[in-house]
DNA sequence: ATGGCCTCGGTTCGAGGA
């Protein structure tokens, strides 16, 4: 079982790139964050073409997030149910006994400011609805766009982003009550090579240059742990022609025992 | 340099992203 979650800055900008890497990655589930596609205009032909079922909410301009499966999806949920919110940032469903959760955690903008406050507020409400979806579900994976880079090792110059948003404490401090509801940053349970980002801004040849932030987490249930073999940024789609400016994070698990 | 790029909506610029 794989799986793997891409913040694709406009499905329709992107569509190309995610079948490219589909292709090369067959994944068993995908989740996709920044659609920026209404429901109506979401190109599930084009992904059922290539093996995936699709389940989404979308909105038009911003966020909008997908799950794509190659396996039947059940007990779909949009958005939190403790957090009334037009942004269209959550989508849940199982898949082959997997409860997935893909989400889009809201950027912040700037410390202080007033979407920096709908940042925070909108963490608790998502610990609170996600600590009801670990008590019904047995394996949890909650993948997605977190917009919080965990410590100053995910980040390429932590003395210049020191305090500035993604990386702020009262947001890491929220990114751990997430992992103290007994979830797991899959990235951080194997070794790892230095400087490993998800993110680099479009500006500054930030790619190029590896100035980047590892914002795109897949954290899980200590069930899904024990079975998790690898979990890694995929930079390829990064040096494509248009790409987006994240990379995709895949997470590789054995089999549950019969 | 409070910069730089990309996407969208809707027109050639502003908002938002991270």
């Amino acid at each position: 079982m794989k799986i793997a979650t891409w913040n694709v800055n406009s499905l329709k900008v992107r569509l190309p790139h995610v079948l490219q890497w589909l292709e090369a990655n067959p994944v068993d589930a995908l989740c996709l964050q920044e659609t920026k596609t209404v429901d109506e205009k979401f190109p599930s032909a084009e992904i059922a073409a290539a093996g995936y079922q699709s389940v989404y909410t979308g909105q038009k301009t911003y966020n909008g997030v997908a799950i794509l499966s190659r396996h039947p999806m059940q007990d779909i949920v949009r958005n939190n149910p403790l957090f009334p919110d037009a942004s269209q940032r959550i989508i849940a469903a199982t898949i082959e006994g997997m409860r997935i959760v893909c989400a889009y955690v809201p950027n912040g903008q700037t410390v202080g400011s007033e979407k920096y406050q709908y940042k925070l507020a909108w963490l608790d409400a998502f610990h609170a609805w996600l600590k009801s979806e670990i008590a019904l579900h047995p394996n949890v994976a909650v993948l997605g766009d977190y917009n919080i880079a965990p410590a100053d090792c995910d980040v390429h110059d932590p003395v210049a982003w020191q305090g500035q948003v993604l990386v702020s404490d009262l947001e890491r401090a929220a990114f751990q009550r997430l992992c103290e509801l007994e979830l797991a940053d899959a990235f951080r349970l194997f070794p790892q090579p230095d400087k490993i980002y998800s993110w680099w801004d479009y500006r500054q040849l930030a790619f190029r240059r590896n100035m980047g932030l590892r914002i795109d987490h897949i954290l899980l249930t200590p069930s899904l742990a024990a079975r998790c073999t690898a979990c890694v940024v995929d930079k390829l789609p990064r040096k494509w022609e248009q790409p987006s400016d994240h990379a995709p994070v895949v997470a590789e698990f054995l089999q549950a025992a019969e």
